[in-house]
DNA sequence: GCCGTTTTCGGCCCGACTGTTTTCAGTCG
């Protein structure tokens, strides 16, 4: 059985979900949040570890290192099979409904056999709900506006793709307002995350209320949930939830980590702050005896009162960076690139923009060189013959004392059914650099896609794989492939696996990612740019590798040309580079 | 159910907002 830690991570993930409609002690409840958490993180297959090395993972103790000795042995947990059959069905519709928790849906499961949303939409609109202990008329109008919500499909992951614009120009007005002496974005877009949850807006104030009011009634505003002293939620035109919060300035660092999160995170740094004698919120780290405040203006000063060195955003995920930063011995993951390895001119049917209208903003945006990955002709609307890639680089030749970047000639290949590329061997050596790529039959199984990719990767002039699995993010999922095969022909080859920068693929994906770092792959972070603005997507890329753990070392384009040079003249050799 | 630089038992992150309550439970992040 291939890979079976996400699969147990959805089934404790569910039996999680179980307990607590079943009336469960909310630290068991905990318990297998966390199991679920350490399934997720883990970075080794489950289904090939006994019962000792299981119960020595963080967050795995002995029962439910059990569970996933039965799961690979029966494949099923008893003991989730035994809650699905407790559990009625129609509690998890309820606790869907955003502010209707297990407790309240448990009660109007018991009280009014209401056991689906039509039940409950019915026992709204004929005023029983109100009559409830605990519940009134308040409580039925919130349901409603849940149940309208959930219409809405509102409470779905946006991708980053579809989010980023909106945050950032909210994050502009935020700024410009009277009082505002700071203002980030936090949450998941700060630690870049490829889909998003909600907005997280933090605002330093010294007076939260005048501005959190203003922020309410901006025009991007369609709905305010709710409006407190320092904190305020509102959905947006596109139905998109922004949380704000509103803080001293001088518990900024704090806030910021607080708000930015992941909540596992904060959960394990606020452990951590505990066993040292101090206590951390939103307002500071505060010495348990005495109140004292210890630290809280910025963020590294909080990290550094807990004996841990700063956590950039990308990497707070609780996926093993706290107990790294204690030991000082997290990564120091990429931050710039020298070049770009990915990019498309007007001689691609889909470029946008000429190679000096490109290279130029390439070199605007610091770039050493430019791999011109035009696409190659298989790709029939979009792709060049090798004719016209003949006359293109006379052109690149032409241009190289002009422009302010090294033009490096490349293509992007299209990797066949079986793994055959475009050209002949000839014309495929000419290049400097080839991105090879799926874009057809994505439809194809597991087995098959791996079969076809190692393939091209086996070829010499075959430099990088392009987004991998081919996802779009909010559009359609990638195709599997069998990854521990990929990184080994990977590794075998010496061929470097794509993080396409376009927030829409961010392919290699950070899980993807962190595995390669570990197998000791190179990477390549690329803006498949097809006009001049899409180079600013590299930034996305580098996050992405960031969440990863990936080091400049592991970076292709970390490396001068020289560097560049030899790794692609290895792979022409058939020795594994280094 | 997990875990131990005080602990193998007794804790378990911390706080805002809302609604239905006269002091708190539920939900959310």
């Amino acid at each position: 059985m291939p890979w079976a830690n996400e699969e147990l991570g959805r089934q404790f993930a569910e039996i999680a979900d179980l307990l607590k409609l079943s009336g469960a002690d909310r630290f068991r409840v905990r318990a297998y949040e966390r199991a679920r958490d350490a399934v997720n993180a883990a970075r080794v297959d489950l289904g090939e570890l006994d019962s000792d090395e299981l119960s020595a993972l963080e967050g795995i103790g002995g029962s439910t290192a059990r569970k996933i000795v039965e799961f690979r042995l029966m494949g099923e947990i008893p003991m989730l099979t035994e809650l699905r059959r407790e559990v009625p069905s129609g509690l998890i519709a309820l606790v869907q409904v955003p502010g209707l928790g297990p407790k309240t849906a448990r009660q109007l499961h018991d009280q009014l056999a209401i056991d689906s949303l039509d039940a409950l939409r019915t026992a709204l609109d004929a005023g029983r709900v109100r009559d409830l202990p605990g519940l009134g008329v308040k409580t039925e109008e919130n349901l409603r506006a849940g149940l309208a919500r959930l219409d809405a499909t509102a409470t779905r992951r946006t991708p980053l793709a579809d989010v980023i614009g909106v945050a950032e120009e909210l994050l502009i007005r935020t700024r410009a307002l009277p009082d505002v002496s700071e203002a980030a974005l936090a949450g998941s877009v700060r630690r870049v995350r490829d889909t998003i949850g909600d907005l997280d807006l933090l605002v330093a104030t010294q007076a939260p209320a005048d501005v959190l009011r203003r922020i309410a009634s901006d025009q991007l505003v369609r709905d305010v949930v709710a409006l407190g002293d320092t904190k305020l939620t509102v959905l947006t035109l596109r139905d998109l939830q922004v949380d704000v919060r509103a803080v001293d300035p001088a518990a900024w660092g704090a806030a910021l980590i607080y708000f930015t999160g992941s909540k596992a995170h904060n959960v394990r740094v606020r452990e951590l702050a505990l066993r040292r004698g101090a206590t951390l919120s939103e307002y500071g780290l505060f010495a348990r005896d005495g109140d004292a405040l210890l630290a809280g203006g910025d963020e590294a000063g909080v990290y550094a009162h807990l004996g841990l060195t700063m956590i950039p955003p990308t990497l707070r995920e609780d996926r093993g960076e706290v107990a790294a930063a204690a030991a000082g011995t997290l990564p120091d993951v990429v931050t710039t690139l020298r070049g770009d390895l990915h990019g498309h001119s007007d001689w691609s049917g889909d470029g946008r923009a000429s190679i000096e209208e490109m290279a130029a903003a390439a070199a605007a945006a610091g770039l050493e060189y430019w791999a011109v990955t035009d696409h190659a002709e298989a790709l029939a609307i979009n792709g060049l013959t090798a004719e016209q890639f003949a006359q293109r680089r006379a052109v690149l030749a032409g241009l190289a004392e002009h422009v302010d970047v090294t033009l490096l000639d490349g293509a992007e290949l299209n990797i066949g059914v079986d793994g055959e590329l475009d050209y002949d061997d000839e014309v495929l050596a000419r290049f400097d650099f080839c991105v090879a790529s799926v874009h057809s039959a994505l439809g194809r199984d597991a087995a098959s896609q791996t079969a076809r990719i190692i393939t091209a990767m086996q070829h010499p002039s075959v430099h990088a794989i392009g987004h991998l699995t081919g996802r779009k993010l909010g559009l359609r999922p990638g195709f599997e492939v069998h990854f521990d095969e990929i990184l080994e022909a990977a590794l075998r080859t010496g061929t470097a696996l794509e993080v396409n920068a376009s927030p829409r693929r961010l392919d290699l994906s950070d899980d993807h990612v962190r595995r390669a770092v570990d197998a000791g792959v190179t990477l390549t972070i690329s803006s498949d740019a097809h006009q001049p603005s899409e180079l600013d997507n590299l930034r996305f890329g580098i996050a992405t590798a960031q969440r990863g753990w990936a080091r400049a070392a592991d970076v292709l384009n970390c490396r001068d040309l020289d560097g560049l040079r030899d790794f692609v003249e290895r792979k022409r050799a058939g020795t594994r580079s280094s």
